[in-house]
DNA sequence: CCGCAATTCAAACAGGCGTTTAAAACTAGT
DNA sequence: ACTAGTTTTAAACGCCTGTTTGAATTGCGG
């Protein structure tokens, strides 16, 4: 027992071998969370993270007590790097609505679909959304949240003031789902679609001019359906 | 060795055995179907699967051979259950199409959202197509093919019959995704939208109203963006 | 060079997993 | 009632998991 686990195992040691320490520290987090992200929490296991972190199996509990504190910081660690490589393109007052939804999109296709590797930190908090654990809810919520507001923006500014509120979440979630769902599917993309095709008209850019063009046609109405009733239509 | 294990496992036995046989194999793949749905392959036990159906331990392999030949049984059953459910409204020759995409969009939201105890299928045939294991493939492409068919005709009915071939898929595509989002996402609506709002404006009907009206006017129209360059534009 | 704390390491631990086994219980046909 | 085939059962097996342990190693101020 020569020392507490993740709480301040260093007492009076130099700042050099405290980044040491950081180093060792990262290390693991990293290749903890490219594992994570794509076998998910219970199936991967502590023993391949400390191998690819070249790191002894104790590690893990050394230097973060259990595998869920080392699960939860390395969720937490993708939200904050992604957080900060998200802001959005800037734009000036002469931007128009249209061209603002086609930034936001492609920003977001972007670090959904770039393959640098960095990305494997947006599918480990794409695995969150889709099954969260009660641990990194707020995490979640907190990296969410004012990203969805800047799109509800863009999205009030293209339908005018006066939208009701629902609907302005209904046309958000649109988007959204949009974009998410070519990460998400990437499998069900592959069987639709043949491999000239998806090289051709599948990229990030094409994808995006794609999203922005039928969400910005769809959300420019709020009026409701002519209410369709099965029977009587003739055209 | 008294048997085979999943094959012909009976040799002369009477036909009233048979059933019987047949009865618990089917109260073993339910259960297996819920806990594989909301657990996933790797984390749902054996053990737990044969406590709820009430059976020994040993059953599943002796009935199925081992977890995972139970399990791609049970996407298969889910599979074929879901299919003979799937029949969308017919429609006659008077249907308008934006008639008909609603119908569809309503049919798919329903199979997905409902809360009936059928609904676990739904969930286990998404899980493979989020991680799609290699044994399942097939199934799963085999039932989304024909589905996802059906809407396509619905789009080339909606924009002429000229479109191109990807642009069918991309739209395709963008509708299916809205859908699916609701399910997959559940938890991140809950977190954007207050619980008054998603009782009044998140059920099934209201979400296929936006869902086919936002996309009606998005794919009604096949003409390229007016390619925005970000700087001059002046209203 | 010593001594002390921080870190690494190999080994072991308890527990859960899927699966196997061999005996018991059951179910006919005769 | 006996027997042969089928199904159920409790117990065990071997493996892998996350975690702990105590000794070995390292790094560094004195």
């Amino acid at each position: 027992m020569g020392v507490e686990p993740s709480k301040g195992a260093v007492s009076l040691a130099a700042t050099k071998t405290m980044t040491q320490r950081d180093e060792v520290r990262k290390r693991i987090l990293m290749r903890a969370g490219e594992i994570f992200a794509d076998r998910g929490f219970q199936s991967a296991t502590v023993r391949e993270i400390c191998q690819r972190a070249e790191v002894n199996v104790a590690a893990v509990n050394y230097y973060f007590g259990d595998k869920e504190c080392l699960y939860i910081d390395a969720v937490k660690d993708a939200r904050e790097l992604i957080a900060s490589r998200w802001p959005l393109p800037e734009w000036t007052r002469e931007t128009s609505t249209e061209q603002k939804l086609l930034m936001f999109v492609t920003t977001f296709l972007q670090r959904l679909l770039n393959t640098d590797p960095s990305n494997w930190r947006m599918k480990l908090l794409l695995r969150e959304i889709l099954e969260p654990s009660r641990a990194c809810e707020e995490i979640i919520q907190e990296s969410f949240r004012p990203f969805f507001g800047v799109l509800l923006d863009i999205i009030r500014e293209a339908v005018g003031p006066n939208v009701s509120e629902h609907q302005l979440h209904q046309t958000g979630f649109s988007v959204i789902s949009q974009c998410v769902f070519y990460l998400a599917n990437r499998r069900v993309v592959g069987i639709m679609v043949t491999p000239a095709e998806r090289e051709q008209h599948f990229q990030t850019e094409m994808l995006a001019k794609h999203i922005t063009q039928f969400s910005f046609l769809g959300m420019k109405n709020s009026r409701s359906l002519p209410e369709p009733n099965p029977t009587s239509e003739t055209s």
